[in-house]
DNA sequence: TAATCTACCAAACACTTGTTAGGGAAGGAG
DNA sequence: CTCCTTCCCTAACAAGTGTTTGGTAGATTA
């Protein structure tokens, strides 16, 4: 682990700015450098590679996230808040790190597969356990319909969630909170309108 | 526009499958050469560019499906049945390209801005005024929720439907009819037990 | 003042990229 | 048989890729 100077960690920003935007691959050393104000070599002042620059971004975004489910999942809530809670903290998540979650779900897909990056599937295998237990629990409890495939459920719901990072902008008129309460809003309640009453 | 020969086709799927799982930028065009079994600068005797090639598959793919969507459309169904209609829809086109799909949703954010695929910010155009449209008719007739952010659950929706594409796959357990109908359940209805009613 | 460290530049490196040119084998048409 | 078309190969091209090496200006430390 390198020391974190106050440089580095700029760098290490607009990297992940570049890498959203255009894609890891098309992203060029020289692409970063220039945003950076400075020249292609002068980055492995800073970094050992282009690919541990993308390993350093995913892995600090996924140590934080993963931080944050295991908190939530250890309040003890039932599993309506408990999702809840999730959906949230997601927002949130999206809402500090926009540019590594736009890398993480363009990339992690092709990336897992390498060895390097194996904590992607790691991660990937925790989100799951994490919600789908939770989905199940609700079920069980009443929470949530009976009627519910829980695996199709638990892509819906993450999926939909993390999307939201390729069009939400910070600094715009809804906060995390604000956006994660209307997303809640419409997964657990649905948009049809409830005047009429299904069979 | 060249003649479609049978050969031709074979070789722009095959491209189509390498581009969605490695990414346009990421794939060679060794890569697609090898995967269809003959050498790199052979491609070159059935298309002209690797970016034609990406050109091709992506408005082919959109071309069937904004049809699709008129057809929709021109049906003259209510608000509600017009969504059911257009997710439909989407999953058939789905479960048809879905390859192109695939490289729709990783390419289109940063291609659209490229003079020679402007005609992705086009469709995306169409498909807002379409799936908007319809969400705004339905809150005024009353099939939608009066309180619904309709730009919210439009990405809401949009996005729900075409992530499907990154884990879908033909010949699955689901048809595209039943993985439509679970999602609509979800979208319209919510994933939250109806024995507790709101406030 | 001398030594050290940080952050950067200038210039090149080996390699891969998309693409092209020229040719050749197979098969159908005249 | 000859001509033409289709499909592919061999071999190379220029441009761009990530990365390395050696050096330097400026601050910090001894």
């Amino acid at each position: 682990m390198r020391p974190a100077s106050e440089r580095r960690r700029e760098l290490l920003d607009t990297a992940a700015e570049v890498f959203a935007a255009q894609g890891y691959d098309a992203t060029t050393v020289r692409r970063i450098a220039d945003a950076a104000g400075l020249l292609a070599g002068s980055l492995y002042h800073h970094f050992d590679s282009k690919e541990s620059t993308l390993d350093e971004i995913l892995s600090a975004f996924l140590d934080e996230l993963l931080a944050g489910y295991a908190t939530v999942l250890a309040a003890g809530l039932g599993p309506g808040e408990t999702i809840q809670a999730l959906v949230t903290e997601s927002f949130r998540e999206i809402d500090r790190h926009r540019a590594a979650v736009a890398i993480y779900r363009k990339e992690s897909r092709h990336l897992q597969d390498q060895p390097r990056f194996g904590y992607l599937a790691d991660a990937r295998h925790r989100f799951e356990t994490a919600w789908i237990g939770t989905l199940e629990r609700g079920v069980t409890v009443g929470d949530f319909r009976a009627d519910l495939d829980v695996r199709l459920t638990y892509r819906f719901v993450r999926d939909t969630v993390w999307v939201a990072a390729s069009w939400y902008r910070p600094g715009g008129q809804h906060s995390p909170e604000e956006i994660a309460r209307q997303y809640l809003s419409m997964v657990l309640e649905g948009i049809a309108s409830r005047t009429r009453t299904r069979t």
